[in-house]
DNA sequence: TTGTACGCGTTATCAT
DNA sequence: ATGATAACGCGTACAA
């Protein structure tokens, strides 16, 4: 089943034409040198003399040689390639994500090995130990469910970049917006328009960024002087029934609102459409603002105001900070700051409304 | 750099402690019998006497070794991994056949390597050229804008699985969805509901299921006796955007149409928004029906009426196939028939609509 | 049944 | 500046 290596470079074209692949040692044995010197040219680890650094370059363009990055990996330790540990694969918000990781990664030479731990902490932990038997060079986690402990620990064996925390370790890496700025944000936009009565959709408790949402909430209405109700708060999961559920909870409630602000996009979504079954307007009934600013939010109807997260460029920082603590330097990139999106969902408070 | 291997079992203790991982030479090592009979219980390759299994599965066990994927693929030939290439990570589309793909590779030990094309023919060839320097068992091409004989050609080195095609060659195998039928089925509906001047937005006609979708909605048309009207065919691309221009063209050109069907649920949502800014009510004054389901069009405003393509089914079904041939055996799988979501942007025909 | 020896394609070390 | 040689961790003929 094994040929012959190191071909000679006759037959070496001929096995391109043929789909073969070209090898290190052929392209070596084409021009009659070692492949140390081969290795050498492609990685510039030294000085080679020019006429052989011509040579080579002509044999490794004629064979069309590409390195394999399987023996690379065997032979330099590394793999040149990094795990990526996301929640949902289809995710209107994870996917810019990982669009971003790519977009960074390979140009810089680096292949992303997806996985998907779907919220749950067990799973989460069977794609880590994938990701270590496969040898990635360094895992991106996306928020994720491990606890901090285990990440750090992960960190003592490979570089660590993970998002929506708040945590630091030799090794790892940390990123998170600012949740609390994007939440005071989103509600000081509707208490500026004069609303008072500001229902809030909460994200689910077992995210850390719920709770910053919450805080950015109530700081918005503390700062204006508007009194906190609990009534008004209402829970959620993050999807779209969700928000729906939660609005229709409101309505039954009777608890008089002019405005909602949804802790994300996907339950301002929901939340519309609760309101639409209703019968109410939105914004000429009710005010609603989201957070997020997924791709659908401009297309919806009405188009959402919301708050600008730019999670490609998440995506994007994750991994060229990954990209420099694999070579061996240390990161130091922020995510940038959430800015409001005003579209037509909200409008200025009037005298009257119907809740 | 190198640390010697075949390291004693007290070391490989210590080893393991500290994150460094065992190999197949340390266990073989710890209970004093040749590598090869460990390679050999592991993969069953041969019969092994009861005690020695019995020992090097403590060991195994005991230093918590893992196979290493790398080395195994530059011996064996093989990497249990398999390409994806995909056009964009983040999309509600292909999002869904990722995580389809993913969830019955898992299982199999298989890993995806999913890379993203971005609709671009270069970009897919490099990728495809990665995937191939990666040495991946095999390829799922979703889409994608190669030629059928670039495609033919690759499944000479390899398996290949691809989607949106029909052609058929050794080690390939095409899944498609019938499109055709999900574009009948939904001018069926719309007809049924008594409409007659149905304006279709097409797709980007690069795409070959666009000229399916575009016969399917002629064919509809054509059963039920209703003469087909070129000014009420627009062209699209896909997305949002494009069924927002569509539907402001339509309008603009005064010609007159009670129902709109877009290709696809993308353009739905922005001939629904296109609508909304006309102050048309969809679907009072105007039917809307879209196509795919994706899952924004369940709460979308109005909930949206579609053909329903099990996306994730494709991803699911491609993967399996692509195990099947990874097996020496042949796929002959095929995917669902589209059907009909009725929700609430259509409704029977009223005389005295305002277009 | 089990072990030996070699090869997979590359990089790193040590000579020269 | 360049080459020989030895790994990297595993699979697999072949020998025993």
């Amino acid at each position: 089943m094994r040929n012959k290596k190191n071909a000679v470079p006759a037959v070496a074209t001929a096995n391109r034409e043929a789909g073969a692949r070209a090898t290190l040692g052929m392209v070596a044995a084409a021009c009659g040198v070692s492949p140390s010197t081969v290795s050498r040219i492609l990685n510039g680890t030294a000085v080679v003399s020019q006429d052989k650094r011509e040579a080579v370059d002509r044999a490794i363009a004629d064979l069309g040689f590409i390195p394999n990055p399987i023996a690379r990996g065997l032979a330099g330790g590394r793999t040149l390639s990094v795990g990526v540990v996301t929640q949902a694969l289809d995710s209107p918000f994870y996917g810019l994500a990982l669009s971003g990781i790519e977009q960074e990664l390979s140009p810089a030479g680096y292949s992303a090995l997806f996985v998907s731990g779907n919220w749950n902490a067990d799973e989460e932990g069977r794609c880590i130990e994938m990701l270590r038997s496969r040898r990635v060079d360094g895992i991106i986690v996306l928020t994720g469910r491990l606890s901090d402990d285990e990440l750090r620990n992960l960190s003592g064996s490979m570089p660590v970049v993970v998002t929506g925390r708040n945590l630091s370790a030799p090794g790892l890496y940390s990123l998170d917006f600012n949740n609390f700025e994007a939440a005071r944000l989103a509600t000081d936009h509707l208490l500026t328009l004069g609303h008072r009565r500001i229902a809030f959709i909460a994200g689910d408790p077992i995210h850390p960024d719920s709770t910053e949402r919450l805080r950015g909430y109530r700081a918005a209405l503390k700062a204006s002087g508007v009194r906190y109700n609990p009534a008004l708060v209402l829970p959620g999961k993050y999807h779209e029934e969700s928000g729906l559920l939660a609005v229709a909870q409101l309505i039954e409630s009777r608890e008089p609102f002019s405005a909602i602000f949804a802790a994300n996009d996907q339950m301002a979504f929901g939340a519309a459409l609760a309101l639409y079954r209703r019968g109410l307007r939105v914004p000429d009934d009710i005010s609603l603002v989201g957070l997020d600013d997924l791709s659908g939010a401009s297309h919806s109807i009405p188009p959402l105001t919301t708050i600008h997260q730019s999670v490609d460029e998440l995506g994007r920082i994750a991994a060229r900070s990954m990209l420099l603590m694999l070579a061996g330097k240390t990161p130091d990139a922020n995510l940038p700051e959430p800015r409001l999106i005003v579209r037509s969902s909200t409008r200025a408070w009037q005298p009257g409304a119907p809740v």
